[in-house]
DNA sequence: TTCGCCGCTATTGGATACATTGAAGAAGGA
DNA sequence: TCCTTCTTCAATGTATCCAATAGCGGCGAA
C-alpha cells in the first residue's frame, strides 16, 4: 500500500492489458502494418486483443501522448500521419538533443560496446533491404546513446525516432548509393571519435549526420 | 465519421471529463496544493471531481505521460517527487532545446510582443513573493518562445517547466538578492538581443541563463 | 439540382459492477 | 521474541452496460 514508486524500476508491468495492447499497437504502427492516417476503432482493437474497450482506450491514450495516435473527442482515433513540417521540426529537436545524449554516453561506453558499434556499422553497410537498414541503423544509434545516465533524455530520443520512422524509411528509399555512402562514413567517424573519447567531436558528427538527413528530407518536399 | 484529425486544431476538447480532471489536477500539482510524493487515490479524485474512476484513470495516465504522476500497476498513483538528479537532467535538456525555441521565435516576435516582454521583465524585478516571481518568470520566458512555429517543441518546453516548477521555487528561495540581480540582467540582455533580431546572441544568453541556474541547483545538493 | 433541416445509427464517453492484486496484520510455531 | 504463513481487505484492473455525440442519409423546398 505504501510501496515507494521512486524505488520501483521504470519498467511498466507487462501484465497490464493496457500496456500489452499499447506495445503491440506501437509495433504494428512502427512496422507499417497499420498505415498512417488509418482509423482505428476501439471495438476492433478490443476484439483483436481479446480485451474490453477499457484497456484499449488507455492504450490509445498512451500512444497519443507519444504522438503516434491522434484522438478526436467523440469522434475517433487515427494513426498519426506526420506531415513533412512536423517531421522537420522533430529533426531539428533531434539535432539539439542527440548530441547531448551521445556526448553523455561516450565516457561510459565500454570497449565491448564500441566493438559492437563497429560490427553494427558494417552490418548497416551490408543491409540489403530498406527494412533491414532502418532497423539496424536505429539499433546502432540507440546503442551509442544508451550509456548516458539521462533516462528522460533517452526516452525522449526514442520517441522522436518512433515518430520519424516512416520518414527514415522514405529517406533510405529516396537517397541513392551516395547518401548511403555518406551515412556510412559518418558512422565510422562517430565511432572513431568515441574510441578517442572525444565527446565534442562526437557531438559535431552526430549533429551533422542528423542535419544532413533533415535537409535531404526538406528538399524532397 | 471521416473527419480529418490532421485538420482539427490541437486544443483538446475541454468538455471531456478526463481532460477537465487532468487540467485541475495539473494545476493543483503545480501550485503545490498537492505536495510531491503524496499518494492520490482514484476514488478520492473521482469523488472530488464528481466523476467516476474511468475519467480519473485517464487523467492520471495523461499526467503520467507528462511526468507529473507516477503510476505503479496494481498499487497506486503518486505525485512525482522529482529528485535532484532528474531535475538537473531536465535542465540539461532545457539548455539544448530552449535556445532553439528562442532563436526560432525571435524573428516572429512583434514589436508589441517585445514591449510586453520589457514590461514583464520589470514586473519580475518587482515581484515581492516567490510565487509572484516564478509565475511572472514563467510567463515571460514562455512568451519569448511563443512565436516559434514549432508546436511540438513548445509543448515539450512547457512540460519541462512544469516538471521543474518546484525546483525553480527552491532556486528563488535560496538565491539571495545577487541571484535575482543576475537573472534580471540576463532578461534585459535577452530583450536587447531580441530587439536587434540577433537570434544567435539570444541563444547564448538563454543558454547561460539556464545553465547558471542549473549549476546553482547542483551546488545546493 | 442543390441547399438545408432532421432523424438514425455507429461509435465513443462515462458509470456501475465485478475480478484481481498485494500489502498490512493476525495467528501460529520455533 | 522473532520469523513465517495465512487471512483479510482496501485499492486497482477489467468487463459490461447505459448515455451522448457526430456524421450520414433521406426528405423537402427553393
Amino acid at each position: 500500500m505504501t510501496r515507494n514508486p521512486q524505488l520501483a524500476d521504470g519498467q511498466p508491468d507487462e501484465r497490464l492489458l493496457s500496456t500489452q495492447v499499447a506495445d503491440q499497437l506501437r509495433h504494428a504502427i512502427l512496422t507499417g502494418q497499420i498505415p498512417p492516417g488509418s482509423r482505428v476503432r476501439q471495438d476492433e482493437l478490443a476484439e483483436r486483443f481479446g480485451a474490453s474497450r477499457i484497456p484499449v482506450r488507455e492504450a490509445l491514450r498512451l500512444l497519443e501522448s507519444e504522438g503516434l495516435v491522434v484522438l478526436v473527442p467523440n469522434s475517433g482515433a487515427w494513426i498519426n500521419k506526420i506531415d513533412r513540417a512536423e517531421c522537420i521540426e522533430i529533426y531539428r529537436m533531434r539535432e539539439r538533443l542527440e548530441p547531448l545524449a551521445l556526448s553523455e554516453s561516450v565516457a561510459h561506453l565500454s570497449d565491448a560496446d564500441i566493438d559492437r558499434l563497429t560490427v553494427m556499422a558494417r552490418e548497416i553497410q551490408e543491409a540489403a533491404t530498406v527494412e533491414e537498414y532502418i532497423d539496424r541503423d536505429r539499433k546502432f544509434h540507440l546503442l551509442s546513446y544508451s550509456r548516458a545516465v539521462m533516462p528522460k533524455l533517452l526516452v525522449t530520443v526514442e520517441r522522436f525516432w518512433n515518430l520519424t520512422q516512416h520518414y527514415r524509411r522514405l529517406y533510405i528509399a529516396t537517397t541513392g548509393g551516395e547518401g548511403r555512402w555518406i551515412s556510412d562514413a559518418e558512422h565510422r567517424l562517430m565511432i572513431e571519435a568515441i574510441k578517442r573519447r572525444d565527446s565534442e567531436e562526437a557531438e559535431r558528427v552526430i549533429f551533422s549526420h542528423i542535419r544532413r538527413t533533415r535537409i535531404h528530407l526538406q528538399r524532397l518536399g
